[in-house]
DNA sequence: ATCAACCACGCAATCGATTGCGTATTTATT
DNA sequence: AATAAATACGCAATCGATTGCGTGGTTGAT
């Protein structure tokens, strides 16, 4: 016996009496097919329990009703935030979105790249894994012309839609804060350099340090391997323990700072007098701690709408590969006590 | 001009001077094509850039490598716990995820399904709506034998692959830590009744009353409808304007918590001598929030994993729809300063 | 020498929906 | 009245990979 399967249009075309087509188009609402058929088409359907194959439907139609995203982490704060906004902005244009995450590791990055060229995807999504350097994995996308839109981790040697924020600004206006408040001794806990996002962090912090009359000194500026809270308590440690310590850490991301808040609790170093703390994306346990952590603004929701957004607009629009958007989002700081020194 | 599109097993196949079908096969692996064969088959294939066409491939077999999830909220933490679960074990077996978030909303559940019975899921991860009390939507999946779990947010009225925790008995354990501490006017801030997990909690929160002596005040259980940290709060200041306050508040889940912490600090109550407060989930927050927040552990990672799991051995072994897994993870009551009056 | 068992591969159908083109019947236009 | 245009639908190819069945050619066993 045929293994029962799922009802087709070739089943409803045969129990109507009608082609294939026909129900087809009606079900699609095809003008050229009369009202009250359509209906009945529609009506037999339901009854049938039909389900459209989007598979099929993709395939002849060369394209996919899905989005692929590749993020480091789903399980992060912010990521989850840009995750988040894609979903919401695709769903509501019949988009599916296709989640990967690469911990942060080139090799994993790949294999999903791989995934989801084979699956078709009409466009991808990704926020740059701490490792990669190499980006030939992004190629055929590229020679498919499947949009590829980079958020948050963006980098300068591939052309293609960008969502990001100004690091630059960013850090300097944060940099410049710390300076307002008194401190003149300023270290910075960065991520790894060749990742664009740290590297203008730290040209934004290097800047406004210059700027007031401020030396740039290498010692204060420790570029993190994971960036977590082990890491800032340990460079915090190391930082402290140089001759001449720094009165003020900038961190590049809230959970460093948050486990230094807490470590200076515990080795009883006041904050913000000894020493400033300044965290980054405004994760929501910066207004939990105590003291409540100065932080800037990193709107991942409004970045995952954008670049949910730009692969629509690409699809809608039929953008050629050289319409390029480059979308530079807004950051504010947010001064909070483990700054106020005044 | 016809439009370039993809390289196919058939371009691969004329160049060779073999058939699509050794293609497939050498590509594949299959053991009757040469060894030689295979190794030029697969260097070609290098050499075009083919890339596999997962849909095609998949509308053949009647299948599709990718498992559909329904959270309610990407961005909170338990739920993206949940969803990196599922990622981990799912993308190491080439599958891959499509995510949907309900937003607490049945009829975003609904839509929710219909898409991922459209994209031809090969299973289905469901972590269900607070407002959904019919679970119509899921009959499809059934009835074409696409397996079904559902992770935290289970219900009795289906059956089908489960993972979740022993809801009572966390509940009875937390309740039981409070009395044990000494408080007698114990609170429950619930999520809405027919959500089962939040019935059960209420249950095990009843039940350690009366096994202790204490009676169960219908005013001190408060079911909440979003479970934000301003309904928190303001169920809170319900309780505290009764004519007998109580003097512990059990909530369901860590966000409430931290919000009534945070308003008991600004109203000058002190906690927990005044009032004992309680979490659940054993979020990030929990041990930065000062005091530090006594809660349970809400496994969520390890649910994704398990819940990925069952989709994947249902496909691989093969299991009828009556091989029903129910996989009850443990808790663990984690005490910390905010309940601890002893 | 003979029959079985492989080996290495091709043919053509198949998965389910879409769509360009064609046809036959009406309706509208001038 | 004659041509144009719209209506309502069917035929068959197509998207790209998979696979059951079939076919010659080898190898091995008895």
């Amino acid at each position: 016996m045929k293994k029962k399967t799922h009802v087709t249009i070739y089943d409803l075309a045969q129990e109507m009496g009608v082609s294939p087509s026909t129900i087809s188009r009606a079900l699609r609402g095809h003008h050229s097919i009369s009202h009250e058929k359509i209906q009945s088409i529609i009506k037999l359907a339901k009854k049938r329990n039909y389900i459209p194959n989007d598979m099929a439907a993709n395939l002849r139609q060369a394209t996919s009703n899905n989005i692929g995203v590749i993020t480091t982490w789903i399980n992060r704060n912010f990521h989850a935030q840009i995750i988040s906004g894609v979903e919401e902005e695709a769903s509501n244009k019949g988009m599916n979105v296709i989640i990967l995450q690469s911990h942060d590791r080139y090799k994993d990055e790949v294999e999903n790249a791989k995934a989801l060229i084979n699956s078709r995807v009409s466009g991808l999504i990704v926020s740059l894994a701490m490792e990669t350097k190499n980006y030939d994995h992004f190629t055929p996308f590229f020679r498919n012309h499947i949009p590829v839109v980079f958020v948050d981790r963006v980098t300068s040697e591939l052309e293609c839609h960008k969502v990001h924020i100004d690091n630059v600004k960013a850090a300097y206006i944060a940099t410049k804060h710390l300076i307002d408040q008194g401190c003149t001794r300023i270290a910075h806990l960065s991520g790894q350099r060749h990742r664009e996002n740290y590297k203008l962090r730290i040209k934004g912090y290097s800047k406004a340090l210059k700027d007031h009359g401020l030396e740039v000194d290498k010692k204060y500026i420790y570029e993190c391997d994971t960036k977590s809270a082990e890491e800032g308590v340990f460079a915090t440690q190391l930082l402290l323990s140089l001759a001449k310590p720094p009165d003020a850490i900038f961190c590049t991301n809230d959970t460093m700072a948050v486990a230094i808040l807490q470590y200076c609790k515990k080795a009883g170093i006041k904050v913000p007098q000894q020493l400033a703390v300044m965290g980054f994306n405004n994760d929501p346990i910066t207004s939990i701690i105590e003291p409540n952590l100065t932080t800037s603004i990193n709107p991942g929701f409004e970045m995952g709408r954008h670049a949910a957004r730009l692969i629509l607009d690409h699809q809608r629009l039929k953008w050629t590969n050289k319409d390029f958007k480059n979308i530079v989002l807004d950051t504010e700081l947010i001064v909070r006590e483990s700054t106020k020194r005044k």
